[in-house]
RNA sequence: CGCGGAGUGGAGCAGCUCGGUAGCUCGUCGGGCUCAUAACCCGAAGGUCGUAGGUUCAAAUCCUGCCUCCGCAA
């Protein structure tokens, strides 16, 4: 079947590499622009939509924006003439407008990382850490004008695990979605889709994430310290402060340790448990400080001598 | 040339300001102790201090180039 597609970072690519290996012919690919990244002279890098897409001579456009305009107009043109029979869209980062989800007769097939209705928007997988979700998943929809609320196609369930970090969820739903895109046009194809209406009212929406999200209120619980540190990992990552030095937690567990001390406070220099505001423990298990590299907490507490009892805080002090 | 930090035995760090061939906390190996312990004691192996030059009687320590890693900003 005749395919556009449009995303732009691994989840999408990883979708993008499922749609290829099933053999659908992809006719054009739509992605971000390059962005400036890096250290050195702030080079311009390839999206990876854009790296996969290159490596398998799909034409790539790189629209700045799909308003109204000459640019956009030209890109309407150019979809136009491709006759795609469907559009499939991945974590693409922008919106299709009205006279783009016309094009394809088979209309246009979103992936997104969570069961809808709920946890729509920009940062399902990481939302669902943070608020604890034992269970998350994929869905396919139909896409409507207004953001991710199309009548839904095909869904799969996938369970979180106990520490599993946002980074390491997103892996395995990419996955997943680029299994249940195969499936969703399969079905497409077979006719045998039966759309569903999304219940609004079960809705609720998965904001971007900040940076001001990332510093550690140790007076919150254990348990929600722990989904903050596993939700923000491994980008932007939970911050702690030890002194004016930043520590960054990539990973941690929750500790059976209990303790009244102040919270913040390492009450385990060992095992770097650090006291939450309901008496708990979280332990964190993998840091980094600026500068230097990710390594375990172990690794981390011989070289950076913390004494029994040092409190962190979630500002430099 | 966006700003900054760092490369020291297997790991994480100190030493570098005020040059004189290296130290800490661990790990590893051997031995001991204990009912027991991510406990303790004794002993050992293991480093041309990222790399190439320079200054010097002498450089991990000062100077220059290069490589690699990382934080911030975009």
């Amino acid at each position: 079947m005749k395919t556009v597609f449009m995303g732009t970072p691994e989840f999408a690519a990883t979708c993008l590499k499922a749609l290829i290996d099933s053999g659908e012919e992809i006719a054009a690919v739509f992605t971000q622009p390059d962005k400036a990244r890096g250290r050195r002279g702030n080079k311009l890098m390839p999206t990876p939509v854009k790296e996969l897409s290159l490596q398998y001579g799909i034409p790539v456009y790189q629209p700045k924006s799909l308003k109204a305009g000459c640019e956009a107009d030209e890109l309407c043109n150019i979809l136009c003439e491709l006759k795609p029979e469907i559009i499939v869209v991945a974590a693409y980062g922008k919106i299709l407008p009205k006279r783009i989800l016309d094009i394809p007769a088979h209309g246009c097939i979103n992936v997104h990382a969570s069961l809808l209705p709920r946890y729509r928007g920009a940062a399902p997988i990481q939302r669902c850490i943070l608020n604890g979700e034992k269970i998350t998943g994929v869905t396919t929809m139909l896409m409507g004008e207004e953001l991710d609320t199309g009548d839904m196609l095909l869904k799969k369930q996938v369970e979180i695990g106990e520490n599993e970090t946002s980074s390491e969820l997103y892996i395995r739903l990419a996955e997943v979605g680029g299994r249940l895109l195969i499936d969703t046009i399969t079905a497409l194809k077979a006719g045998t889709l039966v759309p569903e209406k999304q219940d609004g009212s079960q809705s609720c929406y998965a904001d971007m994430i900040t940076k001001d999200m990332c510093p550690i209120d140790f007076s919150d619980t254990a348990e929600n310290v722990h989904h903050k540190i596993c939700g923000l990992s491994e980008s932007p990552c939970a911050l702690a402060y030890s002194g004016d030095k930043r520590i960054k937690i990539y990973h941690s567990v929750l500790s059976d340790a209990v303790s009244d001390a102040k919270a913040g406070t390492v009450v385990d220099t060992k095992l770097f448990d650090v006291v939450c505001g309901d008496g708990k423990c979280v332990r964190f298990t993998e840091v980094q400080t600026d500068g230097g590299k990710r390594m375990s907490a172990d690794a981390y507490l011989r070289g950076n001598k913390l004494e029994k009892g040092s409190v962190l805080t979630s500002q430099p002090v």
